[in-house]
DNA sequence: CGCTGCGTTGAAATTGCTCAATTCAAGTGG
DNA sequence: CCACTTGAATTGAGCAATTTCAACGCAGCG
């Protein structure tokens, strides 16, 4: 099933109309994309939202002295830049980090959907929300926390969002991207971010191979990571609509 | 002028409705706080979204070892929490730096605001996203920057913020917080902020005193923060839809 | 006068970084 | 099937940036 209706779909309910909208809109424009290419640069003025169907993507700013940051990890389901209304130019990149498919939707049909529907509008502002929610975590995660706490909250981010949607199984999910990005995300250097894996590893609590992360005991790992869930607005918030709508 | 419109003005124009209905927003229900008190604490529901009219406010998550990250800083004419009508509890809380006026808008009439003209709601639209970028740069900011460039950097939002909403004068604007709160805010200890700004201070960069930042030579600091205003988005942006409305 | 909050400084400890090799796994072409 | 290449992970050693701890100064204020 398309994951972008997936995931909104813990958010709010959506008639039928809707989910024709949106499954159109995810098979409308196909483009394909291999590993580390860029989906949009840093200065383009991008004309399309772009739906990620298959693969990881991630956005990032490439800095004057060779370093970068990864600013977000964005998967199956997951949306970019719905801001082309308003923003006329990136201030960041989207690259790949593995082979890509993406949906195009043209402003114009993003435009017709927001008009079809007032949930839809709801929906896609939740997903720009939660966004913004995780930008703020990471900016703790970053700024506060030591290495082996930064590593920690990061995985166990990666595998509760796939969680949501259902893409843990076996206390395993994807992760497939090197050290080096893991570093670029997380403001650490690669060989720390070896060490501090390696520590995670040997204490059992991370198992992390073959593109395929398990943890085996996610409460060990959350501990060890404080991490809290609450800032991913998983649960269902959306009852609340139903009225209204 | 109420700050919002001048902020807001920015990026689209506002018809007179647009700007009676702004006007009672800011001016229906006021409240006013005392330094160092929370706005809303994390966890809280909202019911209303703020507006502030005057001081400084901080968004920020306080942890369990006793540190706290400050992940916004946010100045008269910032509205809070547009996220109020979707996410229904706070992931990270709102306090005040300075004293600070408060005007508090309902649900009910933010509402009527957005149904009353797709260019408020344009315009709100444009306040997240931009506050948005600055999260993102942030990020970057704390992830890869030296704290040299990360203390210049952050003055210089501060500095050019300010400036767009005409609060520069003679190279001089308010930075009314304490030096602890700039470690906060930058991932640092406030010891080493401390180093960092005799730093810069000798070099003769900037020169803070009274709450109130000068720089003598924008130039010169941005250089040194490798400080590009870009995503700041603080161009006029908005011609490009004044056909459509 | 004696708090209290904030800024300042020194010295030692720690964390994480850089540089430079080395290993390992998975192709790829001959 | 083997030599070669390539990208990624791993390790050690020395170093640099930043933190921590502990004082001290200074101004405002009851």
């Amino acid at each position: 099933m398309n994951p972008l209706i997936r995931k909104l779909e813990r958010f709010t309910r959506l008639s039928d109309a809707d989910k024709r909208l949106l499954q159109h809109a995810a098979t409308a424009r196909i483009v394909n994309y291999d590993t580390h290419q860029d989906i949009i640069a840093e200065g383009e003025e991008p004309t399309d939202v772009n739906l990620i169907l298959a693969g990881w993507v991630c956005r990032y700013k490439q800095l004057a002295d060779g370093g970068r940051q990864i600013m977000s990890f964005l998967l199956p389901g997951d949306l970019c830049d719905l801001n082309i209304f308003l923003l006329r130019r990136m201030d960041h990149a989207l690259g790949t980090l593995t082979p890509v498919v993406v949906a195009k939707i043209s402003r114009d049909l993003l435009q017709e959907m927001l008009n079809a529907d007032p949930r839809l509008t709801r929906a896609l502002w939740w997903e720009v929300l939660v966004t913004a929610a995780i930008h703020r975590e990471w900016l703790v995660n970053i700024g506060r926390r030591t290495a082996l706490e930064r590593v920690a909250h990061l995985l166990c981010e990666v595998y509760f969002r796939q969680q949501a949607v259902g893409r843990v199984k076996d206390n395993r999910c994807e992760l497939p991207i090197t050290q080096v990005e893991l570093a670029d995300a997380l403001g650490l250097s690669a060989v720390h971010v070896n060490r501090t894996l390696r520590e995670l590893r040997v204490s059992g609590l991370i198992d992390w191979r073959d593109k395929t992360l398990a943890i085996p005991d996610v409460e060990a790992l959350a501990q060890v990571a404080r991490f809290d869930p609450d800032y991913l607005h998983l649960d269902f918030e959306g009852e609340q609509f139903d009225a209204a709508c």
